[in-house]
RNA sequence: GGGCCCGUAGCUCAGCCAGGAUAGAGCGCCGGCCUUCUAAGCCGGCGGUCCGGGGUUCAAAUCCCCGCGGGCCCGCCA
């Protein structure tokens, strides 16, 4: 029997203690030895730069290397080490390393992989949150996937997770889009028209149909007083006309009622204001039934796409209850007895040029540096709300509400400043804890080549036939390869690929779309991982069982591939593990996609159920094992579900 | 005008925060591999002024400064 000690982050452990060792013939602090990992394989399993710690203690990395040489091979887990370009190379004896990794994966079994953290908190993840006047496009797809990933991440941790979806039905735009849907008659979607694709259609209209009303008034004065301005203003006129006419040819007759009714009406921006107004107030039970028919359908939609991606929600917040219940009101009630209170542009606002002189204030509420902060005005000068003022009342409540330690916002980072507004509102109320605790997790636009997508005109790709895309793609491949094209199947690996493509780009990129780049479903794609992982099961499948350690030739990992994939996923924890407490989607992407290449080499050149030597076959068989368990583990990171065959 | 983010191979990106070893992947292109555990696979080849210029350093894709290019924000919109 094999007696190791068990170890969830077994490549870790062994750097430390060879660190340790390190430290202690060098009399230098642990802290002074940074741990690296070679660029490439050939130099050696874990590098520990000389440059800065020669210079401190005075003599040559040589020198140094000469000293603690023959005392480090002592350590039982290091093989053998070298010097090169001021680094000290360590291999680490892999017959140890595989001791501690085998039985470490045999005894955690599927807790292998991220390590549980010994510090729980709760935390809400809101996301998606998308304006319920179009369809969830792929921007809000790039939101969704990072969501999804973020929780699933937080919860293998072991953290508590609750997410919320802030439907934003008090905005200019639902009431444009409520407008033009009590103007029809409050009409249900058409057979075979997803709901959400209807009110985006009834929203894009009315509004692109409200701007050439409004321009066409315009021009008529601009025609002679600044013909200039005027050619201007006559190429958006076109711009508008087309996207009208693209528009139009979808359902001609709704387009032309919406014309006939918008051209009668005097003032449309007056007509938006009020409905607005009625519908904060709940003055008008029609108003308000119309707003809530028009956002739930959109919300129903949503919820289709949403369940199809895997994104799930405990709590769906209507804005409008909010309001209802009085939130909102007491948050301009503490805000005007509030010693920031004051007035901007003769307009009640609370004003942070005190609160940004405290010292250290930037970094305890994470503030980008120079970013210039204006007052955050309270309300309208009709009296209604603004949409930040009405997030600090929900953000108060999403702390409140269920006890959490941490809110994380997922928002596009057009809205940083609006975020770093509210986290100082939250100061100056005085929730100080909520105001610190309250994280952007922001992430970059989603561009169409050329062109920005744009909800107003009906411009945009939507998630659903990127979905629907996608889904075909992976059919195709599946019927082309003989296999029984499941429906199931074709779906779970088109919305794992998407989800991939999306999480798998650092957030602070912008991502041009391009539906190509998510129908390559080759290497470093999700099929690619989960098909990776497929493999690895069928041949744990084959092999029927795993032979117990006692049967494990140790020395049998000793070079090669073998070697290689034992280091990952003796590596595998410790990094995942960081990955998740940085919130970095992108590194689980690249480990996940990095194992996937390594494996897939090795399984081409060496048989694992057919090695004639049993002790051979029996280390394979916890290899592949290891592999199998990393790649479920990152993938489930993501959240993405690894499916046993593909 | 001010601020934030980005600029690495034809294209999409990793590496930059915590400076160090011949700058890594994928797509595309060229050439090979299916009586063998899943070919959504594997092997080989081509491909790079790390946007430009200064500076700091023994050492800069990485840190600092100045430019250039792209995106976003600076609203009683969200």
């Amino acid at each position: 029997m094999v007696i190791v000690e068990l170890v969830s982050e077994p490549f870790r452990y062994i750097a430390e203690s060879v660190r340790r060792d390190l430290s202690k013939e060098l009399s230098i602090p642990e802290n002074d030895l940074k741990i690296e990992i070679p660029p490439r394989y050939e130099l050696g399993d874990i590098a520990i730069p000389l440059h800065a710690v020669s210079k401190k203690l005075g003599s040559s990395p040589e020198h140094i290397y000469d000293t603690i040489k023959d005392k480090l091979l002592r350590n039982k887990y290091i093989e053998s080490v070298s010097l090169s370009s001021g680094y000290l190379d360590i291999w680490i004896n892999t017959q140890e390393l595989s001791k501690i990794t085998f039985h470490a994966i045999e005894e955690l079994k599927d807790l292998y992989g991220v390590v549980r953290t010994n510090n729980p908190k709760r935390y809400v993840v809101e996301y998606v949150s998308a304006n319920p006047v179009h369809p969830l496009h792929i921007g809000s797809g790039r939101n969704a996937a990072l969501g999804i990933a973020i929780s699933s991440m937080l919860k293998l941790r072991g953290h508590e997770v609750i997410t919320r979806f802030y439907i934003n039905d008090m905005g200019r735009q639902v009431a444009i889009m409520v407008l033009g849907f009590m103007l029809l008659g409050m009409p249900d979607p058409p057979e075979g028209v997803k709901e959400d694709h209807w009110i985006g259609y009834i929203y894009a209209s009315t509004n692109t149909i409200i701007e050439i009303i409004q321009l066409k008034k315009k021009l008529e004065k601009l025609k002679e007083e600044d013909p200039e301005e005027y050619r201007e203003k006559l190429k958006i006129l076109d711009e508008l006309i087309a996207d009208a006419s693209r528009l139009s040819s979808k359902f001609p007759s709704v387009f032309d009622t919406l014309v006939q009714k918008l051209s009668k009406i005097e003032d449309p921006e007056a007509e938006i204001s009020k409905l607005m107004i009625s519908y904060e107030k709940a003055s008008d039970p029609q108003v308000v039934k119309a707003f809530r028919k028009a956002v739930d359908l959109c919300i129903a939609g949503f919820k289709k796409t949403l369940e199809t991606l895997g994104a799930h929600f405990d709590y769906w917040d209507y804005e409008s209850d909010l309001a209802w219940e009085g939130v909102v009101e007491q948050v301009i009630q503490a805000a005007r007895s509030s010693r920031y209170f004051s007035y901007y542009k003769g307009a009640p606002a609370l004003v942070f040029d005190e609160i940004l002189k405290e010292r250290g204030i930037r970094e305890e509420l994470r503030l980008p540096k120079t970013l210039e902060i204006p007052p955050l005005i309270l309300m309208r000068s009709d009296e209604t709300t603004l949409y930040t003022v009405r997030d600090i009342g929900y953000s108060v409540k999403k702390f409140s509400e269920t006890g959490a330690d941490y809110v994380i916002n997922i928002i596009a980072s057009e809205q940083t400043l609006p975020q770093a507004q509210l986290r100082l509102a939250l100061y100056a109320l005085g929730f100080k804890r909520e105001a610190s605790n309250l994280i952007h997790y922001s992430y970059e636009m989603v561009m169409l080549p050329g062109q920005r997508m744009s909800g107003r005109r009906g411009r945009y790709v939507t998630l659903d036939e990127v979905i629907d895309m996608t889904i075909n793609k992976s059919s195709e491949i599946l019927s082309g390869r003989g296999v029984k094209a499941s429906e199931d199947i074709a779906k779970v690996i088109a919305v794992s690929a998407i989800k991939y493509a999306l999480a798998s780009v650092s957030p602070s990129k912008q991502i041009v779309f391009r539906v190509e780049e998510v129908l390559n479903l080759e290497r470093n794609s999700a099929p690619y991982i989960m098909y990776t992982y497929a493999r690895a099961s069928s041949i744990l499948n084959k092999a029927e069982s795993i032979p117990p350690l006692n049967e494990v030739d140790f020395k049998a990992g000793a070079e090669g591939r073998r070697r290689q994939l034992l280091i990952e996923i003796s590596r595998a924890p410790t990094e995942l593990t960081k990955a998740i407490d940085e919130l970095k989607t992108e590194d689980i992407a690249s480990m996940l996609n990095r194992i996937s290449d390594l494996f897939n080499s090795w399984y081409q050149e060496d048989q694992v159920i057919r090695d004639p030597d049993p002790g051979a076959r029996a280390y394979k068989l916890h290899l592949v094992r290891g592999v199998r368990q990393v790649l479920a583990k990152g993938l489930m990171a993501l959240g993405i579900k690894p499916l046993e065959r593909i």
